[in-house]
DNA sequence: CTTACATCTGAACGCACGTTCAGATACGCT
DNA sequence: AGCGTATCTGAACGTGCGTTCAGATGTAAG
């Protein structure tokens, strides 16, 4: 029945997304083809067919894996009981998370727009989700008197547009480390919440 | 059947641009058919390329014309003395400017990768004038001891990845104005930078 | 060795793409 | 009234698109 060696479906799956994940990061999802995936891939355009039902579906998937993971990894941490602690691990958390997976971050920010509507429902339910966890942090500090802003939410879109700003620029082989970034970056966070 | 009205240089010339630039914003550069802006236009296919060489000069064009906007704009303001309120004037200029064009901005920030080499090293150009902009106000700042940032260069693009996530999220008819804006954002900036 | 089937090829489908251009049209000018 | 030309049409070019599918291929299981 189902072929355990000699298979290629172990190795064609998931290989098919990587390509595509660093395709669409790279050209942008319009403008990468099918056939493009293939020949990267080494298959021939109608290969893709037994791994995805469509194009639109590669896109999606992506997209979905990559907020799962988001969610995932950030719900298995441990909290800090402290409010101040906990902002901070948020902070450190999202950038060390997005610089792992520039090419994930850049599809999940940019191709939101050719998602179909379903899917894009359900993009949106997981963003906001995630949202939720870091407005949480703030509202508790507020209330507690250890922050100050003026509103929550435009607070944590803030923080998050800032955080999520350093993919845009980050190089590896830069001058700061990544704990050096998590450092700077909590230092203007933190000033702009506090009371 | 050819010319069916009068003259119509100077109302297609602006109509083509307008059109291409609320196509692209929707649905991106690469989706976007020249045959698409034709239709929206009221002109054949054909008709467009009296008004542009290609497809990618009407791209480059509406990103140049934005930037160019932009910092004409900021540099024919009055630069207040004093530092802080030069910041001060910095955050309420971005956000305005932005809000005011949300779809030029869309396009400068999301088909950077669609511009021929040539063409993204100009907007580049373009877009690292405006950034030293701010650096400046934030390194005389430093320097005269009302600012304390870690690093200046990271500041400048933690705070403008801030002020442009704006954009994201805003809409005319929510519940804060431009000016409630302008002032929430500048004390998360002022306090994020204070000394 | 044969069979069953997961996997892949290669060709084909209809359609849309960016761009070109000869010719049609209608205005400004004399 | 008639000419010159800016403007636009409509068709065409070659190319590539997403997707489908009958048939080839090669391995695992019997």
């Amino acid at each position: 029945m189902a072929r355990t060696q000699g298979s290629h479906s172990e190795i064609t799956g998931p290989r098919i997304r990587a390509v595509a994940l660093e395709l669409f990061a790279t050209h942008g999802f319009a403008a990468v083809s099918m056939r493009q995936i293939a020949r990267e891939v080494g298959v021939q355009a109608g290969a893709l067919y037994n791994y995805t039902p469509d194009k639109q579906d590669l896109l999606f998937t992506l997209m979905k894996g990559h907020m799962d993971d988001l969610l995932d990894a950030y719900d298995n941490r441990a909290r800090p009981d402290d409010i101040v602690a906990r902002l901070k691990d948020f902070v450190a958390f999202h950038i060390a998370f997005h610089l792992e997976r520039p090419q994930a971050v850049f599809i999940s920010y940019m191709e939101l727009r050719n998602l179909t509507p379903e899917n894009f429902a359900v993009i949106e339910e997981l963003r906001r989700g995630y949202e939720h966890r870091l407005e949480t942090i703030l509202s508790e500090g507020r209330a507690s008197g250890v922050f100050d802003v003026p509103d929550t939410k435009i607070a944590t879109l803030a923080v998050i547009a800032m955080l999520t700003g350093v993919t845009t620029w980050y190089r590896p082989k830069g001058r700061l480390s990544v704990a050096e970034l998590q450092e700077v970056y909590w230092q203007m966070v933190r000033k702009s919440v506090s009371a």
